[in-house]
DNA sequence: CTGTTAGCGCGTTCAG
DNA sequence: CTGAACGCGCTAACAG
């Protein structure tokens, strides 16, 4: 079964030592016996056993990828990203998914599920609670997050705060003064502190123009469609007039009050702007005014920096904001009067 | 830095035997030396290492899954599923994407990025090629497809013929006989049969009508909204009359069409019915009309399988045959006149 | 019930 | 430039 390196070495007349330096493209081999080497490797069809160079090197050319949900837009992206990468360089994606809240219970992630099983660690927009951050600092493994801040690691994302204030300042500068804001984070998530960004932000650019923050007008969700209409639905039924414009911090969110507004027979954007943030999939066919992110590019540039901290250039893993855009589609627009 | 079983043995005064022997719970060791074990691991924070324990045992304890997309509806659901039996029985779970076709370039998938690495592989509604299913099975360990029937493996998925068939009978029951179709597998993946599935139970129901397939009212696209819409795109603008029902291959590409639809004005279900397969999360939101299908239960039901196989109960992995269900909602009605 | 002894397959000194 | 020998950490077979 297992063609193992001793039968290459004996098929090619050599000691199983030069064989591993000849595959590994090490110098102190002459090109004759590499090539000879090579060539008996490929015709035995032998692939070096990942335990046994593990045991051996002490690295698993793996990396692990933490993740709230595999199954969201943001991470699911993110995760090609990172995959396309690492497979270029030859190093393995083993993933971990919280798979958000299984039956109310937490799934929480030890250390020893790491433990010498990874190479380094990205983890993906996810508050780790401090004593899980410990954990994995403990273990001396390089750590990096994608999506949002994490506390006591670098990361890799978009500066929220920005992004949501070019939103707000979008359907600011279009004239609104009525605008109302469907959060995210009703889940509260540990550390997670992208929708707490995004909403401080809108407040603040709202408060900047003189604007009321009306609560009637306000509503959470956890960045899905469905809690997108379903707050939409708590706004729209508020007593007294409609805002003009909502701002929600995904674009999930928006698509869902888009949904139901549509429904309501509430019309985009005559009577109602709609701007959200993300430029997911559905949002151009949608016409979704939205503030655009790659997370498949975070993914990417995430990878890439912790593969050259782990091939040696200690102080590759750093902080790095990428760009984001705004996209003005179909769902904005000035106010009617 | 890496306690080992020998730092446990020391400190437990016994033998490296005992010490494994204790933590994994097998037979012949005393309570007391078995408590004493534990709690001296404990102390230590001791984890075994997976490279050793599974050059050792020549098993990984890692599965693989091998998917066309993970940022993809179904897929990013039925990995969920197969994360948390996995996580759940101790496995891990080792990812690789092709990531649809990157740069044009497909990424291929070899037995060498398997070898010595997992111990049994899903393979997750892929067409894999006669070459690699060959190397796949010639390194003997279990395989299993999910979502869609894969030659020479068995697999776990629906019967998508008769969802198709379901969907279509929904349409013609209704009083419909102009239905268009919106057809998936425009970019013809080598042995995905699932598109074609679909696209034949449709147009068998069609014919089994006695109704006329017209070429003018089918479009095809891979299965996502932007296809979907400019699927919809290319049969609304075709000459003369428009069909009063459309039936699309996922519920991706019926979004795609809705979007479309209400762009242009045109009214659903008043002037034209559609309905899709999978009951993606935007559809109840969207009022879409759909045969639901839950992934993440595939992938549930599918590592199962697996891991009773690896458990030595041979025979585990067959074929299951998942369950789907008509859901109506909104987006269809019986023709205007 | 427990300890001893071999490997598992590969990387890595250190001689030559 | 090449080979022999040891060790990585753990499991498995055999004694005791």
């Amino acid at each position: 079964m297992g063609v193992s390196i001793d039968d290459v070495a004996a098929q090619a007349q050599v000691s199983t030592a030069t064989v591993s330096r000849a595959l590994r493209g090490l110098p102190r081999v002459s090109e004759a016996t590499r090539a000879k080497v090579l060539a008996v490797a490929a015709e035995l069809g032998y692939v070096p056993s990942p335990s046994a160079s593990g045991l051996a090197t002490g690295r698993t050319r793996t990396v692990g990828v933490l993740v709230p949900f595999v199954d969201r837009w943001y991470f699911g992206h993110a995760i090609e990203g990172i995959d396309q990468v690492l497979r270029e360089n030859g190093y393995n994606l083993l993933l971990f998914s919280l798979g958000g809240y299984v039956h109310g219970q937490k799934r929480s992630f030890t250390e020893s599920m790491v433990r010498k099983q990874i190479d380094g660690l990205l983890v993906l927009s996810l508050g780790l609670s401090e004593e899980e951050l410990r954990q994995l600092h403990h273990t001396d493994i390089p750590l990096l997050s994608v999506g949002g801040p994490v506390a006591g690691c670098h990361g890799v994302y978009i500066d929220d705060a920005a992004a949501a204030a070019t939103a707000t300042g979008h359907l600011i500068g279009l004239g609104h003064r009525g605008v109302g804001h469907i959060r995210g984070g009703i889940q509260d998530e540990k550390n997670f502190k992208v929708p707490a960004l995004r909403t401080v932000a809108f407040e603040t650019a709202m408060a900047g123009a003189g604007l009321e923050l009306r609560p009637d007008w306000t509503a959470a969700g956890d960045f899905t469609v469905a809690d997108g209409a379903r707050a939409a639905v708590r706004i729209f039924d508020a007593p007294g007039e409609l805002p003009t414009a909502l701002f929600c911090g995904s674009d999930e969110m928006a698509l869902g009050a888009m949904f139901e507004a549509q429904r309501r027979g509430i019309r985009i954007p005559e009577e109602l702007s709609v701007v959200g943030i993300d430029d997911h999939d559905f949002s151009a066919p949608a016409g979704l005014t939205t503030i655009a992110q790659e997370p498949w590019n975070h993914g990417r540039s995430a990878a890439a920096m912790l593969l050259a901290e782990l091939a040696g250039a200690a102080g590759s893993v750093r902080d790095v904001l990428m760009p984001f855009e705004l996209k003005i589609r179909h769902s904005t627009a000035a106010p009617r009067s």
